[in-house]
DNA sequence: CAGTGGTCTAGACCACAGT
DNA sequence: CTGTGGTCTAGACCACTGG
């Protein structure tokens, strides 16, 4: 079905729906579902009275994007070290922004991400432990934190992005393994699926090491 | 239709589709297509075999924000001071990013933009003249960028935005209005409409005045 | 004008949930 | 089992577009 435009120029005229109901021997109602789809995807444009084309080329709709996937994208391996993977009664910011009670339990997941071998980010993250239990019990931890809340049927559907910039404290410094005073940029996420808070994080990019990117859809 | 469900706490089962054909006298194809409206915007989740119920609440859509727009959700007052208001020939990294021939017309439009009175951000802005002609021409300068350019049906509907951190060189700080050596946020935007580059952009944001956000959807 | 998509009817059979 | 949504048929009339 798709067939009939893969490939075709944008602007090119689908084949009518009077048509496909011949050359398909279908009701006509079954063809419009079938375009449904493929307009609801993007594929297709219809146009009252006019016909139905085929859609300019669409951006990818903007998604939560992980650490690992953006270092996929630019060609470069992701790499973490953990420096705490725990249970702990969340403090009480952390409680407020996951929308639970103070201090009951959450993981805390804190780690160095490096980019080709070289330290550019710290991550601390606090999960809501209700919403992905054990995520941190294995013999191994996850390689990705979203893909293993992808697994799980978890993963964040809208964040939340705070995006500030200062100088390294003498501790981020020795864990990024720059100096006192680079610049870096701090981010603070809270990321949610189905409209539940499932992470709060806060990261420290090096400034002069990382560009952060952001796709914003429609 | 709507109101049927209107209000409705999430998860609350909504009328068979069979019940509403009895109800309305119409054929289920009918009621079909109108709750397929509901589906796409998000209230109504079908369930086969069980039902169709009230969806739980979705987040606003991840959208190009606009700096007047961040400002207002802020409850700060935006204001600019135009420093540059022109058509110029596009330099070739600007024309590369708008998709434009080298020394093509593009609109250039460098402003101060104020948080309530006070200097936050330094924008240098490209605009594709052929999607927005006359943009500058007007007596008054438009008061919103995107707003203008929602009038006349080419708001961006896609950007990209890459962010990264340094500090205020000498003009920026003078400009600014802050000490040379004050960390900044510089933000590169790409954004399209429709899949035609509309604007590129470079801003400066103090960092110690200014949190930049994002809302990331799906 | 003829052709297009938009909407609608009054049925039908299927796969699947929950009881 | 009954009731649900998912899919499908073979028509119909409408408003709109373009030549």
């Amino acid at each position: 079905m798709r067939d009939l435009v893969a490939g075709s120029a944008p602007g090119t005229a689908a084949p009518s729906e009077r048509d496909l109901v011949e050359r398909f021997g279908v009701a006509r109602m079954t063809v419009r579902q079938a375009l449904d789809a493929l307009v609801a995807e993007g594929v297709l444009q219809r146009f009252p009275g006019r016909g139905t084309f085929v859609a300019p080329p669409r951006r990818k709709p903007s998604r939560v994007a992980s650490f690992t996937e953006d270092m996929a994208t630019r060609g470069t391996v992701a790499e973490s070290r953990t420096l705490a993977a725990e249970k702990v009664r969340a403090p009480a910011g952390v409680a407020r922004a996951l929308g639970l009670g103070p201090r009951e339990a959450v993981l805390r997941w804190r780690r160095i991400r490096l980019a080709d071998g070289s330290p550019v980010c710290l991550s601390d993250c606090y999960i809501n432990a209700a919403l992905a239990p054990g995520l941190l019990d294995g013999p191994d931890l996850p390689a990705s934190l979203y893909d293993e809340l992808a697994a799980r049927g978890r993963r964040p559907t809208w964040a939340e992005d705070s995006l500030s910039a200062g100088v390294a404290t003498p501790e981020e410094a020795a864990l990024l393994e720059c100096k006192e005073g680079t610049v870096v940029i701090r981010l603070t996420r809270r990321a949610l699926w189905e409209d539940r808070p499932v992470e709060v994080s806060r990261s420290v990019y090096r400034a002069d090491q990382h560009t952060l990117s952001f796709q914003l859809g429609v």
